[in-house]
DNA sequence: CAAATCGTTCAAAAAATAATGAACAAACCG
DNA sequence: CGGTTTGTTCATTATTTTTTGAACGATTTG
């Protein structure tokens, strides 16, 4: 049962885990979405799994990962019960989808920090400019980054 | 010698190890920044250490790393033989330092690898038409990432 | 120059993270 | 129904990453 990958598939995978280090992914995520994007059918659960020799929950839990930022896609392949799926080609919409699920969430900072942020500051005695100076900043950075990221994704225009 | 945060500097070190993870830095480092961010004094790496109850090795290998993209800078101090840092506060120079530093060099992919992935593609006899629009994809999406990357440094205007 | 201070390095330990696979539930099949 | 097949979950195991702190070299000080 235990299948090979090719020199091409080798390569493509490698090129999407290092990818998947630099997005803070795990390293099976990386192989699944390498895998099926150099697939040209829709591979199920146990291909996954048998060409990259991973266990079946690693395989059901990374494309679990996958599916919630839209990377992956379910093919309906009438006739077979399995789940099949193929790679969301559009870089848009994953890179839409990841910022959305992987990145928002954990930049929830948002406005009450800030505000109980600029509380603790102005409640100090002593250099209180100095720390009202910095939160500022921190309101200024947050900004930045809360302009960028649609600007960012609106400037991949084609898919 | 174990110092003790204030209540605003815990809030303000928390806020930056929440960024060190998502940017895929250690712990450490964020507390490192964060600490040196609120702090209206350089510190040396004693401080450091006793302000964030941490070992001496990860506060000199945590201020490694944050001079080594520019996010902390040595401060001098007259007839005091230790160093001092303090953090940079513009937006656009850590930015900068980080992507050139920590992000670019693990996407050195480049040209080489692209054309072996091409040529692999073009050896393959079945299914070579799919997997050269696939590796073409490829391309198409280092060429976005490519010219987002200043661009985005760029739309960091004031500091 | 001996003692003290400072910062770095790196092997070992600790902690955090990811992968495994058995147990389970759900859907199908005869 | 009873027996398969399929996919998920989650406690345990394995792996990777991070931290620690002792050892060290370099520099300063008396």
């Amino acid at each position: 049962m235990q299948s090979t990958l090719s020199e091409l598939e080798q390569e493509v995978i490698d090129v999407f885990v290092r990818m998947a280090g630099v997005l803070n992914l795990q390293r099976s995520v990386g192989e699944l979405y390498g895998l099926l994007f150099i697939s040209p059918e829709p591979l199920c659960i146990n291909d996954c799994m048998n060409k990259l020799n991973i266990s079946k929950g690693s395989t059901s839990q990374g494309l679990k990962i996958l599916r919630s930022f839209g990377a992956v896609k379910p093919v309906y392949i009438p006739g077979d019960r399995r789940d099949f799926f193929e790679a969301e080609s559009a870089l848009r919409k994953i890179v839409t989808g990841f910022v959305n699920e992987q990145v928002r969430p954990h930049l929830e900072n948002g406005k009450e920090r800030m505000a109980r942020l600029e509380s603790l500051a102005a409640a100090s005695s002593d250099e209180q400019e100095f720390f009202l100076e910095r939160i500022k900043r921190l309101r200024s950075w947050q900004k930045h980054a809360n302009l960028l990221l649609p600007f960012a994704l609106n400037f991949i225009k084609s898919d």
